[in-house]
DNA sequence: AAAACGGGCAACCGCCCCAAA
DNA sequence: GTTTGGGGCGGTTGCCCGTTT
């Protein structure tokens, strides 16, 4: 497991799992002088780390404030808020959860969020086959900025009432957008069509949403 | 009892950005 | 304007451990 690599300087690399020996060191180091430059810090603590290694632990595990412990409700709910603003933005998401860390965030997304939405896509796909192609096609905007002529696969999600106005937001930013870089009354015309297909689309999905939202918070987590 | 499996999570990797030289 | 080093970030890996067969 724990390995040790030689760079051509013979400074040997220590790879793997913290000791509790390192991690005295990294907290007495940093109570001391405070962070610093992380590759300087490593080598004047002592440590067989890189700096980019030191940050990690330090940020990710040994920081005073960082919050342990199962992530709650509240939390759960605000992740997938702006997750469903941000996408994949896990160090923004973190900065609204105070004590949480990106990785934890993205670790507890990949792990639960993501299982659950598969379990869900599954239910729709056995109870309402033809729908589920529907829930997945909103436009990437909505999380992500993309292209707001293409769409993509996006995850259903439970909380209509903030997806839907994040939702709403991106629609109304990408039409303004539009409305920016278009030249002509034609294509202004389409494009406010397509945002209208877009609105009418998100409407057909809360409404079946709500419609089956018993069955939805009755799956497990 | 033991092997297989799967989930959770710490840690690493590689890319990108930015500031200083 | 270019180079270089540090830091930040998202994606991925691999180990540990509990559960299932």
């Amino acid at each position: 497991m724990e390995k040790i690599s030689s760079s051509p300087q013979d400074v040997e690399i220590r790879k793997g799992p913290w000791t509790m020996e390192e991690d005295l060191i990294l907290i007495n180091y940093i109570a001391d002088h405070g962070e610093g430059v992380w590759n300087t810090l490593a080598k004047s603590a002592g440590l067989k780390r890189t700096g980019k290694s030191c940050r990690l632990r330090w940020l990710n595990y040994l920081r005073p404030d960082v919050r342990r412990g199962n992530i709650t409700t509240e939390e759960q709910l605000l992740i997938m808020e702006l997750h469903a603003k941000w996408g994949n933005r896990w160090s923004k998401i973190a900065k609204h959860l105070p004590g949480r860390t990106d990785n934890e965030i993205k670790n507890y997304w990949r792990t639960k969020i993501q299982k659950h939405m598969k379990q869900t896509n599954s239910f729709y796909e056995q109870t309402s086959s033809g729908h589920t192609s529907q829930m997945n096609m909103i436009p990437p905007q909505a999380c992500n900025g993309g292209n707001p002529m293409e769409l993509s696969y996006y995850p259903p999600c439970e909380n209509t009432t903030n997806f839907s106005t994040s939702f709403a937001t991106a629609i109304n930013e990408n039409t303004s957008r539009l409305n920016d870089t278009s030249t002509t009354m034609v294509n202004q015309c389409s494009m406010h069509l397509l945002a209208l297909g877009y609105t009418s689309m998100w409407l057909f999905v809360v409404a079946f949403t709500q419609q089956h939202f018993a069955a939805l918070v009755s799956l497990r987590w």
